[in-house]
RNA sequence: GCGCCCUUAGCUCAGUUGGAUAGAGCAUCGGUUUUCUAAACCGAGGGUCGUAGGUUCGAAUCCUUCAGGGCGCGCCA
């Protein structure tokens, strides 16, 4: 139930059958024709734009054109009170008592569903995949949570989405993640001092983790790293990941599937995926350039097998096999790829972080290659989440040992604000998230400020002793909203075209900005009674109107299905 | 050198996929509470939408130039 698509419909279906005495030869199948709200300040409900489209390709001056359409639709459609043409040309439309209970009556009737946009596609999500060597940071957080909400909306919509982690637990971080492992299992057991090079992980966690494998192998003496590496791989591994899945439940976060890349490299699909290119020769032995960076003395120019990724919109082809015979990074990822097309998603999206921006092209390629074209790959980049601390920039970096963890966040500042926080801005700007703020839980965070309106409406409910299922009798022949009930009305007719927005260009945050917009207008015209009582919705313990109620329930239906999507959660009382 | 992202009010950011007089929050200044919850509301000031061109009825939005900032550019992961 979209009323701007409600009434696209109707007046391009009177403009189609009217086609000739209006005088138009071309109607471009109404490309680019809108309803939409017009701003508050005309006063109408609707706003389309059709005059000024379809007067442009037919060379007729688009007021004229909209004077005329404005004519056919008063003479044939009863669904307006009044309709203006204003600047440009748009049609500016006022809906009819009768159409707007009709409206009105049609969401309360269908309140869960109301906004949904069903289309029934499968889509696959890889979100966070955060490296399996230590817990997750602040930075993590953005994209864990963005890709649950998008799961969300999508979900939301009548999509069946899978949120997938990959797990790299395959390859040289994870032997020096087992080394270091060992170095402080070594230290705790016989006084051998940890001292952190370059390659090891220096981290506190890293003892805990070593305690509880000392714990759970006590014959073990822990002499030769090379004879008890296997042990430390899988037991560390399965310490850190549990630290990371505990952390994401924290945020509110579970996924679907996890996937392993050593299970990948086991069951040869990188083997299968590189074969199924070759055969279409996008993998070769061949050369590379050098690398365009900083100059490195070491390279060579020597033969390699790579995958010509150049043909799918790559900046350079990509190198797949080491010079040691192991599967590249990037190799083994295309071997990811292919099984997740091979269980039949239609979408697939990758989450990533801004460090992998330059990762996105040559995935997406590969994806391209393997599917013939057929499964679309998106990469959303989330960029970076600036931390400060005592006014100074904090660099996060998992080697140095020196970030804030997610945990540490999430002892201090609920679920709630840090889901809102890390939503409401567009994944393509950075995030500057000052520690100390958010430590001092402030009021100026928006999450409080929609939560407390609806906190707001429950004490309505609970005055009248009704709930948001009251069944409502609007009476048409008194049916009269006052002007902050008809914003409000506006604003909620809006909320299916955020939803459809949101969800078709992968960007969650405007469900946020619209929920702030909505908790706007509801606070300012409940302050209205505090300076008048005749703005009071309540009159010895009932509603002064029902129109007032309805709306109040409206409000809330939006609400409610906005924070479910976000996942937030919506106290009655604050 | 190349790729991606960003540049809108003093600060942090939205801007409905080309529309109407460019909007919020914070900050500043001034007001509102015998209350259905003041964690709120109302008002004021504040703009050459980085620059220069182009596309058209119409550009913050699309194309090109240049400038500034961020991330990245391996047989790492």
């Amino acid at each position: 139930m979209n009323i701007f698509e409600e009434y696209i419909k109707k007046i391009t279906d009177l403009i189609s059958k009217n086609k000739q005495s209006l005088n138009l030869d071309n109607l471009n199948n109404f490309k680019g024709v809108v309803v939409e709200s017009p701003p508050a300040e005309f006063n109408f409900d609707l706003s389309c734009n059709v005059g000024l489209l379809l007067g442009k390709i037919n060379k007729i001056n688009p007021i004229e054109l909209s004077n005329r359409i404005k004519d056919l639709i008063i003479k044939e459609l009863k669904d307006f009170e009044k309709v203006e043409i204003a600047g440009p040309g748009f049609l500016n439309l006022k809906l009819t008592k009768r159409s707007l209970i009709l409206n009105i009556n049609q969401i309360l009737k269908n309140k869960e569903s109301f906004g949904k946009k069903i289309s029934n596609n499968s889509y696959n999500i890889e979100f966070v995949s955060a490296n399996p060597t230590g817990p997750m940071h602040v930075g993590h957080c953005r994209g864990a949570i963005y890709g649950d909400v998008l799961a969300n909306l999508l979900k939301f919509n009548g999509n069946k989405v899978v949120k997938e982690y990959y797990i790299n637990d395959y390859g040289n971080q994870i032997k020096n993640f087992a080394k270091s492992v060992f170095l402080r299992i070594r230290e705790i057991k016989y006084n051998e001092k940890f001292i952190p090079k370059e390659d090891l992980y220096p981290g506190e966690y890293i003892i805990d983790i070593g305690k509880k494998i000392i714990e759970s192998n006590k014959n073990e003496k822990f002499d030769s790293f090379d004879e008890t590496l296997q042990l430390l791989k899988t037991e560390s591994l399965r310490h850190s990941m549990n630290l990371i899945k505990s952390d994401l439940k924290e945020l509110g976060i579970e996924h679907d599937y996890f996937f392993s890349e050593t299970d990948l490299i086991e069951k040869k699909l990188v083997d299968k995926a590189i074969n199924q290119l070759k055969k279409n020769n996008y993998v070769q032995e061949g050369f590379l350039e050098p690398p365009k960076g900083e100059t490195d003395k070491n390279w060579k120019k020597t033969k390699k097998l790579i995958f010509k990724s150049t043909l799918f919109g790559d900046d350079t082809d990509r190198a797949m096999k080491k010079s040691d015979g192991t599967w590249t990074y990037f190799a083994n990822d295309v071997g990811y790829h292919m099984d997740k097309i091979s269980r039949n998603y239609k979408y697939l999206i990758n989450v990533l972080g801004a460090d992998h921006t330059g990762y996105t092209k040559r995935i997406t390629a590969a994806v391209n290659a393997l599917s013939d074209n057929k499964v679309k790959l998106d990469c959303k980049v989330c960029q970076l989440v600036k931390l400060y601390k005592n006014g100074k920039p904090f660099k996060m970096s998992k080697r140095a040992g020196d970030f804030i963890s997610a945990k540490d966040l999430l002892k201090e500042v609920n679920k709630d604000s840090i889901r809102f926080m890390m939503l409401n801005r567009s994944n393509d700007v950075e995030i500057d998230f000052d520690f100390d703020k958010v430590l001092e839980k402030s009021k100026d965070n928006p999450v409080f400020y929609v939560q407390y309106s609806f906190a707001r409406i429950s004490s309505i409910f609970r005055t009248l002793k009704k709930d948001i299922n009251e069944k409502i009798n609007l009476d048409l022949e008194n049916f009269f909203l006052n002007e902050n009930e008809t914003k409000l009305l506006r604003k909620v007719f809006e909320w299916p075209k955020i939803v459809e927005i949101a969800s078709n260009k992968y960007e969650p945050h405007k469900i946020p900005y619209y929920l702030y917009e909505l908790a706007t207008l509801f606070h300012s015209y409940w302050s209205k009674g505090n300076k008048n009582e005749n703005f009071k919705f309540i009159e010895d313990g009932k509603i002064k109107k029902e129109e007032t109620l309805a709306i109040i329930i409206l409000v809330t239906v939006v609400i409610q299905r906005g924070m479910e999507i976000l996942g937030v959660s919506l106290p009655d009382r604050m």
